[in-house]
DNA sequence: AAATTTGGTTTATTTTATAAACTACTTTAT
DNA sequence: ATAAAGTAGTTTATAAAATAAACCAAATTT
């Protein structure tokens, strides 16, 4: 009946960061938390679960002298996407 | 960008009581317990939940001499379940 | 009449999400 | 040169949620 929402990707701010690194090639910190209007330690604590999960990858060097940090959704990171879209779908008809 | 979502539908086991609501008149505990799959607390904490959103409303009777509790969804809840999907779709594009 | 089942509720525990506080450094102003 | 303020984050603490476990009352079965 009800497909099984993965717990990791049913989380707003994870979805927002998936739905973001989905449509560019890698985005940084910054722009993550600008774009998801996510407040840094929420952010960089869901970030450490989505690499940790395989989901994307975390990359940090410097631009100029400021740190920065990298990410990019990685296939595992699509297909779960993808898999959670499908599951959606169970519970709220074609109707999207 | 991303629209927020209604965290009180944001949740798999609320979700799933308002799909099958949807789809119904009504529905008592028992059929909700099984089309959900849920435990009988978690099902019984979550019907709470909905209710005093207004989202649902909930009767006891009892159907001979057993209790009976049945579920309505409310036009209120339809609305929320409705802006809940559009918000959705701020997160997972068209493509759904 | 004892044991089991049904239909739940309440309480406790675990997990999650979020915010607040902190670190380490850079830039700007004095 | 140094103090103040800003940037880019991380770590830790707190609040909220989900879930499970324990319980209750009545009905049914053996």
């Amino acid at each position: 009946m009800f497909k099984e929402l993965n717990p990791l990707l049913h989380s707003e701010l994870r979805l927002a960061i998936m739905s973001v690194l989905l449509s560019v090639e890698s985005a940084d910190f910054v722009f993550l938390r600008e774009q998801t209007k996510a407040t840094a330690g929420n952010l960089s604590v869901q970030l450490d679960k989505l690499q940790k999960a395989g989901y994307i990858t975390i990359e940090k060097g410097f631009k100029g002298k400021m740190p920065r940090t990298t990410c990019t959704i990685t296939s595992q990171g699509i297909e779960a996407f993808e898999e959670y879209v499908a599951a959606l779908r169970s519970y709220i008809g074609k109707g999207i």
